[in-house]
Parts: structure tokens; sequence; C-alpha cells
DNA sequence: TCGCAAAGTTGAATCGATTCATTAGCACGT
DNA sequence: ACGTGCTAATGAATCGATTCAACTTTGCGA
């Protein structure tokens, strides 16, 4: 393995020499700088990071644990995470955690290990004794979708009570009245918040009302099953208007309302989501939605976390984005 | 921050011993282990992992690239990849290309200067020269869904030529006759390789026949076009089996074919997509579908990478999976 | 009591890049 | 000839964990 004292020997120069070339070149006379980069490219030496970091004692990568990579929203994200960190020189180690506490605990091990500048999180379970230990160790932490109840780390997030709010609102501004929510257990707060702002909509209207339908699951077969009790009732009973805790959800009443009892979207109902994931575009009926700001909610998640790095006091910050509202054919 | 050092003072040993501890805890008198046990807890002290490897020469990480995070097959993928590095406790190092050679170039170069142990990749561009660099650094590489042309490298990947002609076959072998089959262009080896399996298939039966629809993409509102295309001739001109190159292209096809001709699916006409994707089992009609073994490629191909690590004569090993027939509702 | 093997412990040397105080070389003015 | 100011280059010390030859202690049989 080439290192640094094998490039200096052979390009006749000290090792400090070569480090200036790598890391300040303009120290280095034009002609000296030449001939050692030439004898860096002959050897095909490459810079040992561990050593590296060793010396200079951080390193330059951020950690990034999501819940599940393979959803769009942190997909995404996570892209534009790394996008925004290569700008700032530096790389973003993806971890999936697959909404499981261990696989999250042992990336955050492995991450402290590593001595990562800082740590993107958007956490599965009970982590805060870990976040209070990496935060002791002087490494800094950023929240993803998610607030700190005492403020005490920076967090990058969405008004969902927006959202649930501009949803309903969409419904109620063409007329609808009869509005259904179909949510999981407002247990998981996305849903809790959601689901009030869809309340605060509806209040603004006297001659509205609100319906709350449970479903078991946020998956397409759960909203089809919701969309099948709502469908027997007949024509009468039916809402006309549904908004949906997520885009699964929508497809699903979609599916059932359209296929089993002939109904017509939106004529007959109006149905909005919530995420703007691939599908929603591509459905039967193209799917109205409310989206996230994702790629920017990436790249800001890099940047508190750079500034945090940088300062020396570590106050923390609060960043809520308003999502935005996507309308297509399900509510014309 | 604590190094080894200022454990061994507090433990009133030898740094030797405290590295004993950590590495080789049999060889340390069992007191002695216990007392540095509890200052390591005490101190908070956590391994720095350049160090280790600075001295070591060898990392613990394995760095993985795949086309793009947010396709269920590469996250699956990724997923089984760490699981199976942590059983020999290896870390995997995830970066998405997202299909940019300038991305994966990137990751690539930082993977080499971080010294991982080998690389998992599914590879965009023309990688070659790199991929000959790290082999020329002694960094073993895997394939993934790819092979080498000139089998230099190790790979693991799919027959989708069986995967087509499996689709196929089980739609002759339930008395369909007319065939057709959707994909993009057949420049994708994958999507060429399927046509090819559903070839033979046809081949196999003289009364049966196949009929080639290109699609512009590999899209849901491709599929939606191509089967709105078939859906004009109307019913005598129609396939009565459709066998798409991708999931998406049948649920686009099965859009088309439900609403906007009332036909219906399967007893008008069969329908099988490709991937298995979370959207093929909740689609109105559920949807038959060619499923890749993700879990196994992953776990195989850190098995692959361990072998040639270990191993000092680096011959490469070829590994191809069979895909798997999941049969739903829409080949009935 | 002595000898000797086994078990336990020690601490200096090492990995490779960075840092920085020091030295070398050169140009210019007096 | 000599001092001053500048750029360029040097190389020893450093980061923290691991390794291993050397040393100490313990246990046990003769």
């Amino acid at each position: 393995m080439v290192s640094i004292k094998d490039v200096a020997d052979q390009a006749q120069v000290a090792v400090g020499t070569v480090s200036n070339v790598l890391n300040n070149p303009d120290r280095v006379a034009e002609k000296t700088r030449e001939r050692v980069l030439s004898v860096i490219s002959e050897l095909g030496f490459v810079r040992n990071d561990a050593a590296r970091q060793l010396r200079a004692g951080l390193s330059r990568t951020i950690g990034l644990i999501v819940l599940d990579v393979s959803n769009p929203f942190f997909s995404s994200l996570a892209r534009a995470a790394e996008d925004r960190a290569a700008e700032s020189d530096s790389t973003v180690l993806l971890g999936d955690s697959g909404h499981d506490a261990d696989r999250e605990s042992r990336y955050l091990d492995v991450f402290e290990q590593q001595r990562v500048k800082g740590v993107l999180i958007s956490p599965v379970g009970n982590v805060d004794a870990k976040l209070e230990q990496l935060r002791a160790h002087g490494v800094p932490v950023v929240l993803v979708d998610r607030v700190d109840p005492q403020r005490r780390v920076s967090s990058v997030s969405v008004d969902d009570v927006a959202g649930g709010y501009m949803a309903v609102k969409h419904m109620l501004s063409r007329g609808r009245r009869r509005i259904a929510f179909v949510g999981a257990s407002t247990d998981i707060q996305q849903v809790a918040d959601r689901l009030a702002g869809a309340r605060q909509a509806v209040a603004e209207y006297p001659d509205a009302q609100l319906e709350v339908v449970e479903s078991a699951a946020m998956t397409v077969l759960a909203g089809r099953a919701a969309g099948e009790l709502l469908a027997e009732r007949g024509r009468q009973g039916l809402p006309d208007g549904i908004f949906c805790a997520n885009d699964l959800l929508a497809i699903g009443v979609m599916q059932a309302v359209l296929l089993i009892r002939g109904l017509r979207i939106p004529e007959d109902l109006a149905l909005i989501g919530y995420d703007d994931i691939d599908f929603a575009q591509s459905a039967v009926v193209p799917l109205s939605t409310v989206r996230r700001p994702t790629e920017l909610m990436g790249r800001t998640a890099v940047e508190l976390l750079l500034e945090a790095i940088d300062r020396t006091a570590p106050e923390s910050r609060q960043v809520i984005f308003q999502p935005e509202l996507v309308s297509r054919g399900s509510t014309l």
C-alpha cells in the first residue's frame, strides 16, 4: 500500500510537502507541486482517511439514520442531504433502521466509533439516552421529521396541522360539506396533527361536518377496507369529500369506491391524500395530495448540523416547513 | 475525548491490558477485566475506529452502491446485506448513485479513502477503470444485478430469461394462447432477457402466438398508454394474456383495461408483471408477478465478498439466482 | 524449598497523515 | 558586505489503538 512517505521519497521532497500539496496547494511552488502530483498518480496513491482523521481529530462524515429508505420521503431527503453535504465536502453515511430500535442503536454505535461530525436521525424508539451520550461527547444531533419536546436538539419537521387544514379547506372551498377523515390511530403524532388541521378547517364552515374513520393501518389494503365500509352505506350516507392521512390509504379508498360501488371521483366524491408518492399522479384518477418539501428538508437538516458543528455555543433551532397542496383530478 | 490511555490510568493498568479487555477478553483475569469495564462505562469511553483501523490496516466496513435506494429491490437487498455483514461484524456503508455516474464515482473515491474491505456495486456507467483501480489496490468487488462479460469480478444476478419463461408459461398452461409482451426498449438487458424467456415459452406451444408492444418507459403511465392502445382494438383483436416487463407497467395496463373498457381480469384477460413490488398485491385485482430473491442476493453478495477478502487467490464466481413465480388473482 | 510452566501484565514500537517550529534560499536596499 | 523580509521546504512530534517481546506473578509437583 502506497503511503505519503513513498510519494515523498519518489518525488524527492519531505512528507510535509506532500501533505501541503494535498491540503494547502498554494504554499507549494508550482514546479514542486506538479512533480508531486505526477508521482501521486504514477504510484496510484490514495489518502488514508483513518490516519488523517486520527491526527485531525474530526472526520468529514455525517451520519444519517432514516426509518425506511424505501419510503420516497426519506430517500429523497437522503439524496438532498448527501448533495448538500458534498458541497461542504462531507460525506453522508446512510443507515436504514427499518423501524427497528436495535438496528438504530447499532448504527449510532458505529457512527460514534467512526467519530462522525454529526448525526441526522429520524428516531424509532427511545433514543434519548443515546442522543444524550452523543451530545455529551460533543457530537451535534439534528432530528428529522420529529421535534424534541424539550427543544434541546435542533430539528426539521413539517407542519402537519397546516397540511391537514389545507387539504380539507381545499375540498370545502369546492363546495364539499360532508367530510370524512381516514387514518390510523391518533397515537401517531402525524395522524393526530393532520386530523387537528382537518378539524380547524371544518370549524370555519358552520354547515360542514367531519366524520373520523379509524383504519387498521396506513396501507392500501386498510384504505380499501375503509372505503368498502363507507360505500356500503349507499349514496345517501356517504361523505362527499374524503381526506386520507396518507396516499396509500387514499388509493385503497379509491379502488373500493370506483370498482366496488361504481361511484365516480370527483363527481360523487372528492378525495385527497398526503405525501405525494409516485403513485398519486399515476392513479386511475390522479390523486390530489399534500406534499412535504423533502429536498429542502434534507438540505436544511445538513445546514443546521453544520451550523451546530461550527458554533461553539450549541443553541438549538426548530425549523418547521409548510407543506404544499397538489391539486389533481380527484378534487376537481 | 476519552482515550484508552485515560482508561488505563484510571483503572491502574497498562494500555495493552485495556486493549486486551476489548479484543481478547479471555487473556485478562476476571477481576481486572471487570475493573476495566467499569472504568470504561464510567468514563464513557468509545473506541476510536480511525486509530484501530490505522494500526490494524483494514477496516470493518463494506461499501455498497445501489442505483436507487427508493427502489424496493435495492432497499431490501441492502437491508439483507447489512444484516449479513453484521453477523460477521462488519458494517455496510450505503451509497445511492441515483443513476448518476458522478455520484457513483464520488462514492468509490470515498470508499477507497476509507479503506473499505470490499465493494458491492450495481454500476451505472462505465466503472471498469475505477473497479480496476480498486482491484489493483487489493479491494475486492462484487457486482450486483449485473454480470461482468469478462468474468473477472464476481457477481450476483437473476436469470431474467427464466423469469420471462415462467411468467408466460404460467399463462399458457392456463389455456391462454394470444400473448402480448409489454416492455420498454430491448436495449435494456433485463427487458431483452425477459422477452427472450417469453419467446422460449411460446415456442413450446404451436398454437400460441406472441405480440411485442414497446412502451415508452417502464412506468404506470406508459403502461396505461399501452393498455389503451390494446383495448382500442375491441374484444376480438385483444390478446388473452399480457406479460409486462415490470409491475408498474402491469398496473398501468390493468387501470386501462378495467376502467376504460370494462373488461374483466382475469376472465377476459390474464395479466402478469415482474418484481413483486408492494403495490402488486394491493392492486384492485391482485397482480401475479415474478419475484427476485432479494434477501438471498444481498446475503450472497456479502458472502462472495467476504470469501474474496479471506482468500488470497481471488478467483471470481458468478452466482445466478432463479426467480420465483407469484400467482395471484390476475392469472387465476 | 526449589524449579518451571502457565497465566497475567507491561509498555515501547507501530500504522500514515498533519502540524508547526525551524531552517534554507533568495532578492533587495543600504 | 550585511541585514531584512519573504517564500519554500523540512522533519520530528503527534493522534489513539494494537501488537508482541519481555517481564512478573502464581500454582504445583518433586
